[in-house]
DNA sequence: TAACCGTGGTG
DNA sequence: TCACCAAGGTT
């Protein structure tokens, strides 16, 4: 049975496999590495389309990446979210070369900042062909239906026993992928399914789909514009959110209202307010706006200097 | 362990 | 329009 469903599985993904984005047609275990820290939580297209070209033409080579400041590796990674992915991106690229070599084993892996379960065993099985059961998002919510089990300790075990052995990177892409465009979370396409005759819960898919859902939180948030010669005072932020990346100072006195706009992540809604600066202050990092494509900022100042079409 | 960390696409 | 969500990790 088991062996019947991985010949199904490697035949769906020779032909309906997503095989063309640039980090799967390389062995180069920094594009695996690069690929997977950047996809984490992350829309596919946006990493494929933008991001992942734009790293590789900057920093060819681990050792480029290593050798970078933090201020440009947050720059290059500025609107792509999750700053921290960054940072900890560029700690294990240099732990990488100051090891002169990539860590092959899972534990070592793991060691690495930013690297978890998931992370280890997709390098391992992607870059590697290590024999290893990955599990992410997709193929979670694959398993759950297939097996039709709610319980992570009995999809472990399952999958550890159905892993193909002999071709696990193929195993686990093709698993992926199925998850990412047929087992989707809400309407999944069973009929286009190659697993569709083994799946013991495609009678009753919402029995065994998690569904996360958290209640909106509305913040309001109030900036200052200091502008001067064509720069803008901005400051290093040191709070757990855009941790050191550069900010709009906060405002604490409102006096001269400049403009409104509303920003959103995971559950918090943001209504940002700008006011005119008031007092300048030493800690302020003057930037020159015709410059702020190269800036380490993140999209909600981008948003907030193009409410007021300084950009 | 539950909360937190971003953003833009999508139906 | 807006709730959901996408190759998770850290604390």
């Amino acid at each position: 049975m088991d062996k019947e469903l991985r010949k199904k599985l490697l035949a769906w993904f020779e032909k309906n496999g997503r095989h063309n984005y640039p980090w799967r047609q390389s062995t180069n275990l920094y594009y695996i590495f690069l690929s997977e820290i950047m996809l984490q939580q992350t829309q596919i297209n946006r990493v494929a389309s933008n991001y992942f070209p734009r790293f590789i033409k900057r920093f060819p080579s681990i050792v480029d990446l290593a050798n970078a400041s933090l201020d440009d590796v947050l720059a290059l990674w500025s609107g792509l979210g999750y700053y921290n992915r960054a940072q900890n991106l560029h700690k294990s690229a240099q732990i990488i070369v100051s090891q002169k070599a990539f860590p092959t084993t899972f534990e070592a892996l793991k060691k690495l900042p930013g690297v978890g379960k998931y992370t280890a065993s997709a390098i391992l099985a992607f870059g590697l062909n290590y024999p290893i059961v990955v599990i992410d998002s997709n193929i979670k919510r694959l398993y759950f239906r297939l097996f039709a089990t709610t319980s992570m300790q009995n999809v472990q075990q399952k999958a550890q026993k159905l892993l193909d052995k002999c071709y696990p990177k193929k195993y686990n892409l093709a698993l992926m992928d199925i998850g990412a465009t047929i087992c989707l979370p809400k309407n999944p396409t069973c009929l286009l399914c190659p697993l569709q005759h083994f799946c013991k819960g495609k009678d009753n898919i919402p029995a065994f789909t998690q569904t996360k859902s958290q209640k909106k939180e509305e913040k309001e948030l109030f900036f200052s514009i200091f502008l001067k010669k064509n720069q803008i005072a901005l400051i290093k932020s040191k709070e757990k959110l855009y941790n050191n990346l550069l900010v709009l100072p906060p405002s604490k006195e409102k006096r001269n209202y400049l403009a409104s706009f509303t920003h959103s992540y995971t559950k918090y809604k943001l209504n940002v307010h700008l006011y005119e600066g008031i007092e300048e202050d030493q800690s302020f990092i003057w930037y020159d706006l015709k410059n702020i494509e190269n800036a380490p900022i993140a999209s909600l100042t981008k948003k907030a200097l193009q409410a007021l079409k300084l950009i």
